[in-house]
DNA sequence: GTTAGCACTCTCAAGGAGGGAGTGCTAACG
DNA sequence: CGTTAGCACTCCCTCCTTGAGAGTGCTAAC
């Protein structure tokens, strides 16, 4: 009943999904044998891209127009006939020189990241900040800014940094804030936001002579301070490369299929996904649970906004101490190869940079030959 | 020659001006007598809208349409005919309300303050963070992260925090680094950039005992930090709200006069100038060392992509010491009553919010009755 | 100064024709 | 049986035309 797959039909089905994510423009069958010299008349190829057709991995949108992938043929295309290549050795390079250039700077190499691979892939980028899966307190400054008001640093491993400010009742001298920080980035080092609560409930009942009114208000703000940073971390992804995504021909009212009405609501719809991250939500926790790159192809994404679109997602980071998320979204007729080995060049990068950061082991530090 | 300005044409314009603004949609003669109920008939009125013409207020695209404002005519309404309100009490509640809750959390500030300008404007905002003019260190603090791995972290006036990773050449305790952070931090207090390098360069002439290579080391990295910061904090603008612009009807190309491509072309450089900040570049400093709102409308931007936007900006902060500017872009068929008096709302708030956290005087800490 | 009346201009939407692209089918060929 | 030439057919796209509608500008009267 169904056709089979021939080695030519493979070919086939090949090059009309590299054809279409090169050009936008579904193939013909004749334009197939003119462009690539196939041994074959376009009769030939019309009676396989009917089977093709048939199998599922293509569709034409009417009568006389030529095929286009559908989300099984970008599926099958992905696993089994693309060509798995890596970022060219100069462009490695000059994306390592980049991170370098940042480097210490940890809050940059999100930015940086998200800016290679909207750049590198054209579409936009995902990136979420590398997190612990609970936040562990490190240590904690106080600095007056003036008699009455003290701006708290808190510092939690990771690398990660929150600042407060809040008021006081009392005057305070530095140096009173100073010593008092001291004693309590000792009480509160390595615990986690649950840690704290406990210790703010165990002060409560029998308060020690050197914790006193101001000690558990600080305590009080630290607790709360570490409920919302998880709260928001949790659906922060920083995204960048609109711009680039906007100059895929999707987006172009002149060369969409369809009306220029339809470019623009789709335009509307995508910056609405990166913004609110609605659509990613799930694509997020699952990716951080997945070893190597995903790829979600439009009608896979159990969210009907995001079914025009592709998502191409790593994990990067340490062990499972520290992680994050990367990756590319645009639309599904995506440069597939390309987008997958810009996510894995920079995910293992970032994995790199943040294992140098916890392990000290894997590599001399990069301060080394500054 | 120059038709004169009677109260009826002026009463007139005015009609014209909202009408456009509220529909986006020409101006008809017969329309204005209609809704608003004139004494007139619409043949007296024609007559003054040529006559608002020919005084360059107005233009129609061609015979057969309405009227549509010129900059000159969006300009004489802002200064000399539209209604001076300000933002309602209930939504200034609202608003002061959201600025409670995330009280404390200076970096939160900016975003917030980005996210009310775009959802009452119904336009992009922007907003540049609180900068003093020169870079002033407060306090340093080093953190180990392993044996030969630290985090720096650096406090500047006005609750700027900058961090940096950096590795050592020889393991060093916490205990040191805290002792020497310490040091450090006496040592550089409230210097400026230039204040630094100057230490650096006299410790380079005659090195004191207590200040070793890893000192100076240290000292290099300030500086560079400093440096860093100062130059990309210049060009740091945030940005919101793209798409409550978006919603806007010249961008959505059905709603648009002229064609669809425009609209999306017009998108596309909306999205660009936001980004990269080009075109706004001579706006933020000309804010800063001005009083009040500042508005810009259309062909009166120096750059030329601009010459469809509008902008509506203020300064906020506490005296000259650290300031910010936030603002409005949109079309110049924008809501200038409201866009002004939700940029005048909002930079006074945080300017209040800023002088308690400088001066305290002001008022009584936020945290007060929390 | 104001107004009615009207011709004129221009846009916009709908309908129709012609050209073009590409397929699907059929029949013949090796 | 796979391959191929030939051809009818379908559907899109662009251009043109047409008619309706909107709104102005002008003129002449009030």
């Amino acid at each position: 009943m169904a056709p089979n797959l021939t080695e030519r039909r493979l070919f086939i089905l090949k090059l009309v999904v590299q054809e279409f994510i090169e050009t936008a423009t579904p193939v013909a069958s004749e334009m197939l044998v003119r462009k690539f010299g196939l041994g074959f008349s376009s009769a030939t190829v019309r009676n396989d891209l009917a089977a093709l057709e048939e199998l599922g991995y293509l569709t034409h949108l009417h009568t006389s127009a030529g095929r286009v992938p559908t989300d099984a043929g970008y599926r099958f295309f992905v696993e089994n006939l693309m060509d798995r290549t890596s970022l060219s050795l100069a462009e490695q390079r000059m994306i390592r020189h980049q991170f370098y250039q940042v480097r210490g700077e940890l809050d940059q190499w999100i930015q940086l990241a998200g800016a290679v691979l909207a750049r590198t892939a054209q579409n936009a980028s995902l990136v979420t900040p590398p997190r612990a899966e609970q936040l562990r307190f490190k240590n904690l400054e106080l600095i007056s800014i003036h008699e009455t008001m003290v701006l708290a640093v808190l510092v939690f491993h990771g690398g990660i940094i929150k600042q407060q400010t809040f008021g006081l009742d009392a005057a305070r001298t530095p140096d009173d804030l100073r010593r008092c920080a001291g004693r309590m980035s000792d009480a509160l080092a390595d615990l986690t936001v649950s840690g704290v609560e406990e210790l703010l409930a165990q002060d409560a009942l029998r308060p020690l002579p050197t914790f006193g009114e101001f000690e558990r208000a600080v305590i009080a703000l630290v607790t709360h301070a570490m409920q919302a940073f998880e709260e928001q971390a949790r659906e922060h992804i920083y995204s960048d490369g609109l711009l680039e995504m906007l100059s895929q021909p999707e987006f172009i009212p002149a060369l969409a299929r369809d009306d220029a009405e339809r470019a623009v609501e789709r335009l509307r719809r995508a910056l609405d996904i990166l913004k609110s991250g609605r659509g990613l939500g799930q694509l997020i926790p699952q990716a951080l649970a997945s070893e190597g790159v995903q790829v979600i192809i439009g009608g896979e994404h159990s969210e009907d906004e995001m079914r025009e679109y592709s998502v191409v997602l790593a994990r990067y980071g340490v062990g499972g101490a520290v992680t994050g998320v990367l990756g590319v979204i645009g639309p599904t007729r995506m440069a597939y190869p390309r987008s997958i080995s810009t996510v894995r060049y920079i995910s293992s990068l970032m994995s790199n940079l943040l294992a140098e950061l916890y392990a000290g082991e894997s590599r001399p530090p990069l301060e080394g030959n500054g």
